[in-house]
DNA sequence: GTAATTTGACCTCG
DNA sequence: CGAGGTCAAATTAC
């Protein structure tokens, strides 16, 4: 039981540490060394408190056993419902407990793209695949490679698009809090609906065209969007000096321009350009404060959060 | 032998 | 109850 309370205790100092370097980047967005977000803080900090509520809960119902893995643990097991009961068939061994504590996805702390390619310079491991209702292609499900060792909780959904364009909707969930950056010639799944995913390791290094059509859209403020050309310069100077992990085989400031030529086009349909952003509707990208080129969904690829456009739109 | 992918079962939620 | 998301044993690739 003194474990428990000891574990309480860190869970919720977490909680309380997040909170204070939620508030410091909240108060100037400043300090954002690209290793932590808004978003992760948020969810760390929500994370910390439900996880010390449900301790609490479980101490009062005299459960105080383990810490569950998610908050609504306690509410499943909630009753007199006991493990057994809820664990039907399998006979569960006995150290691996319950399967996951599954919840549905909510669509705040997504960024969805649609691009050619499903690489994005970091390497993902598949973990499911599932056919969706009116839905020809499977969706498939990724998370980061480094999970395990990092605790990365970094997570996308790949769906290739029902036209004949060969394009994914690609759908981000979490950042990437692992240290590593991976580049294009170390990973390269290039998926194959066919055959399901390849996995040669070299195919991208060797395809110039899938490493050409690699492109990342930002999710660019629609102020921004009305700008001029001379705002171009500054974004690609503005990435590619940033830019230390997609510089291998691309170019990022020739994609930066592309990417902004696309927004400058075509931004209001889903179809035409090749690259394309869509904000959640509650996602953080499309609330970022006045003048950002929000690319929270780069956060740690050696890009700043944020592009401060300031200058340019003055 | 190790790591990644596949795939059917399991779990949660609407 | 069905759909979507995840797990983990089996399979495959390197």
């Amino acid at each position: 039981m003194e474990k428990n309370k000891k574990r309480l205790n860190e869970t919720l100092i977490k909680g309380e540490d997040s909170a204070k370097k939620l508030q410091a980047l909240l108060c100037r967005r400043a300090y954002n060394d690209g290793s932590v977000s808004v978003e992760d803080l948020v969810m760390e900090i929500l994370g910390s408190f439900s996880r010390g509520l449900s301790m609490l809960r479980s101490c009062d119902s005299g459960e105080f056993a383990g810490a569950p893995a998610s908050p609504d643990m306690t509410l499943a097991t909630s009753g007199d419902q006991t493990p057994e009961v809820k664990n039907r068939k399998k006979p569960a061994p006995a150290l691996k407990e319950r399967r996951g504590c599954y919840k549905r996805r909510r669509t705040i702390d997504s960024r969805v793209i649609t691009s050619v390619t499903i690489e994005d310079g970091y390497a993902w491991r598949k973990y499911g695949q599932k056919m969706i209702l009116n839905s020809q292609s499977p969706r498939c499900y990724y998370r980061c490679t480094h999970k395990p060792d990092h605790g990365c909780k970094a997570q996308k959904q790949v769906q290739k698009l029902e036209d004949e364009s060969n394009m994914y909707h690609i759908t981000y969930f979490g950042h990437h809090t692992c240290p590593t950056l991976n580049n294009f010639s170390h990973s390269g799944v290039v998926l194959d609906f066919n055959g399901g995913a390849s996995k040669n390791p070299h195919s991208l290094s060797n395809s110039p065209s899938a490493i050409t059509n690699f492109q990342v859209q930002p999710s660019i403020k629609q102020e921004v969007e009305s700008k001029t050309q001379s705002t171009d310069v500054s974004v690609s100077d503005n990435v590619s000096s940033a830019n230390d992990g997609y510089s291998h085989n691309s170019s990022p400031a020739l994609e930066w321009n592309e990417i902004w030529q696309h927004n400058q086009l075509g931004s209001s349909g889903h179809e035409g350009p090749p690259f394309m952003w869509f904000d959640n509707e509650d996602s953080c990208a499309s609330t970022s404060s006045h003048g950002y080129l929000d690319m929270d969904f780069l956060n740690n690829d050696g890009f700043s959060s944020d592009f401060l456009f300031d200058e340019v739109l003055s």
